[in-house]
DNA sequence: TGTACATCAGTGAACGCGCGTTCACTGATGTAC
DNA sequence: TGTACATCAGTGAACGCGCGTTCACTGATGTAC
């Protein structure tokens, strides 16, 4: 499916953001075969030849953005020495993806996500493995080190992500919250809730 | 628009139940007013005398439920005498009610309740405000007694319900959690994050 | 280098389906005197 | 208590619109010899 000439890929470029502009414009609704030609200048019979459906344009959209907010902080992360700067790095590069690309974020952190997310859960996480494991790798690694709390990955996980999540997500509806404060701060709030010092 | 007779009350929560039940087997694509009727066995005329629009009735949906959260949250709160105490309270009640309400968390958590939340935020925030002000009451309280680090309330509140409700956006669509073992774990570990306690 | 052929990329008219909504109407319930 | 009237609740046929998808076709690019 996916394109074997350099202008095939231009033409699915020219989908893909404007399925974003799109997104972005009109939000989830909005986001019809219609709207993302119109918005592209590409004919609808160039949008099936690539992409199959709406669905499938829609899936390749997600599955482009989760894969460069994972790659960021995967590269974030390999370049921390110790955990608590990981947990510095990763919380840091996630607020910066999502200030420099709210549209992308919104899109990620969306009811879209989900519902794709569970009915290709599979397909999502074989392409993505390759981005996640870096991460899933680095927490067991410094909980084996006696860094992290020896908690379930899944909980970890969970401390670390949930709150930036949270705050992303209210940054990017409600816009009531100070990013650059919550660099600021939350890493070493977070940092506190997975060391294994004791207290 | 809310029903004056106790027969046009029991046709609304006919409707509000079948919502619900549509909802979660067939998600939010298939919650349509066909569906819905069938479902209900109302007929499609009352569903707009009573809530004039599709988007209404999942809106009044959403408020039910969102609202029988947060009241759970605010009683299990005001119960508690230290802010340690209330944490604990918080995340069990949350992820009690999600185990509890399956359907109705997942609808909760889902792209609709963003959407709806954000169309109709100042509406929605107004209609919750009495049972949303005991939380952010609370959390003031308690910081100011000197037991909560003095953050801004928005950083307490996400680190405080950021992993929960990822914990609990997990379960419901992954499953590959425990939900007891976390309600163990989890409000140490948050509590860790907010105290005011140096290290 | 030139020609023939296969594959890839792009086009847009046409189709049918299911969606949300409207509306004129009947029936049930409550209220005034 | 009885009657007249107003309001609330419930019904379902009908409508039109916009949606996703199909398809027969033309044009561009790459490849074999």
């Amino acid at each position: 499916m996916s394109p074997k000439q350099q202008r095939g890929q231009a033409t699915a470029d020219l989908l893909l953001d404007a399925a974003l502009r799109v997104y972005a414009e009109s939000g989830e609704q909005g986001l019809t075969v219609g709207a993302v030609t119109r918005a592209s200048g590409v004919s609808l019979g160039s949008l099936y030849h690539h992409f199959g459906s709406i669905d499938g344009l829609v899936n390749a959209l997600l599955v482009r953005w989760l894969g460069r907010l994972l790659e960021e902080m995967g590269t974030a992360v390999s370049r921390s020495r110790t955990a608590r700067t990981g947990i510095n790095a990763i919380v840091r590069t996630y607020l910066t993806f999502i200030r420099e690309h709210p549209d992308a974020g919104r899109l990620v952190h969306s009811s879209q996500a989900d519902r794709v997310g569970m009915a290709q859960a599979k397909q999502l996480r074989d392409a993505q493995e390759a981005r996640l494991s870096p991460l899933a790798a680095w927490i067991t690694f410094h909980v084996e080190k006696g860094e992290i709390a020896p908690l379930p990955p899944e909980l970890i996980e969970t401390l670390v992500l949930g709150p930036v999540i949270g705050l992303a997500r209210r940054w990017l509806t409600l816009g009531d919250v100070d990013l650059d404060e919550a660099a600021r701060v939350l890493p070493e709030r977070i940092w506190r809730s997975i060391s294994a010092e004791p207290r």
